[in-house]
DNA sequence: AGGGCAACCTGGGGGC
DNA sequence: TGCCCCCAGGTTGCCC
């Protein structure tokens, strides 16, 4: 479950689940799951057995588990899924760690089919927009739901940029959060063509390219995320309905909502940008 | 400095 | 049936 939406809505679950309690076991499954982890895998399950879990925090696609002193930072990567109380047994074909929380008993479940997500302890600072982050997340610009947000910095380091805006929209150093759904999603509101230099777009359409991401992340997220299949889910094993109300993302062939125009998919970067050949000119 | 691209992974689907 | 190629909601590091 991977953008921003997709992201907060596992924030969400977790944080209900075990905010205030204390981790009592952990199990490392697949040790590439904590590679990220400099110590290894035998520190981290050290680390993180006794935390006092006491905030359950998100940047972008981001989030940790805080407990005063240390971070848990998760990140689902392309695949990963946290599931609350499977009821399993036996970890699953791709559970790579399991929590386990007692008094109730609770158990999370973090599965990873590809292994591009992953875990790691770490500790917290100041990143440059003040907020008191994990280390390993200081680079990752704030996203657009943050109070630190700077929609004029932003706008302007777009605007100084040769490089095509879909690039800089999905460059977690510049707004962090958007992946290649939303992004379709934002420059199709916009009515942008995703190839279009930075340097090229005037401060009002990279304004209003912003504002575009940020609703159309607000809706996902009202929606429960997006998913196209039993990967992506909530706590509970549960997709969200927001695939429905794509306009561009996975939409090749289907006519545009707006003018009819069949929506076409193209190359980009090793994988897909999709957009109206009529709404989306320019470049 | 900034932009492009391969690498990291597994598995599902389509074509032959 | 099987195999091979393509595709996938991300991030990083290396090369130019």
């Amino acid at each position: 479950m991977p953008e921003l939406p997709e992201v907060e809505v596992v924030r969400a679950g977790i944080d209900r689940h075990v905010l205030g309690r204390t981790v009592a076991q952990v199990d490392v499954h697949e040790s590439r799951s904590v590679r990220r982890h400099g110590p290894g895998a035998e520190d981290f399950v050290a680390r993180v057995r006794g935390m006092h879990i006491v905030s359950i925090e998100r940047r972008g696609k981001f989030m940790w588990l805080h407990d005063g002193s240390q971070a848990l930072v998760i990140h689902l990567g392309m695949s990963g899924q946290v599931l609350v109380n499977t009821g399993r047994t036996e970890p699953g074909r791709h559970t790579r760690i399991t929590m386990k929380f007692l008094r109730p008993s609770t158990t999370l479940s973090f599965d990873d089919q590809r292994m591009f997500g992953g875990m790691q302890v770490d500790q917290l600072l100041a990143a440059s927009d003040g907020r008191v982050v994990p280390q390993c997340v200081a680079h990752i610009a704030p996203d657009p739901f943050e109070a630190t947000f700077d929609m004029a910095a932003v706008t302007t380091t777009i605007r100084r940029r040769r490089a095509s805006v879909k690039s800089l929209l999905l460059n977690q150093e510049i707004v962090s959060g958007i992946g290649n759904i939303y992004a379709d999603e934002a420059l199709w509101r916009a009515r942008v063509h995703w190839r279009t230099p930075g340097d090229e777009i005037s401060v009002r359409k990279v304004r209003e390219l912003l504002t575009r991401a940020r609703e159309v992340m607000a809706e996902a997220l009202a929606q429960g995320g997006t998913s196209f299949d039993a990967l992506y889910v909530n706590v509970n094993g549960q997709s969200g309905y927001f695939s429905r109300s794509l306009n561009a993302y996975g939409q090749d062939g289907e006519p545009c909502a707006r003018c009819g125009s069949q929506i076409v998919r193209e190359p980009f970067a090793n994988r897909s940008s999709y957009r109206c050949p009529r709404c989306q000119r320019g470049s």
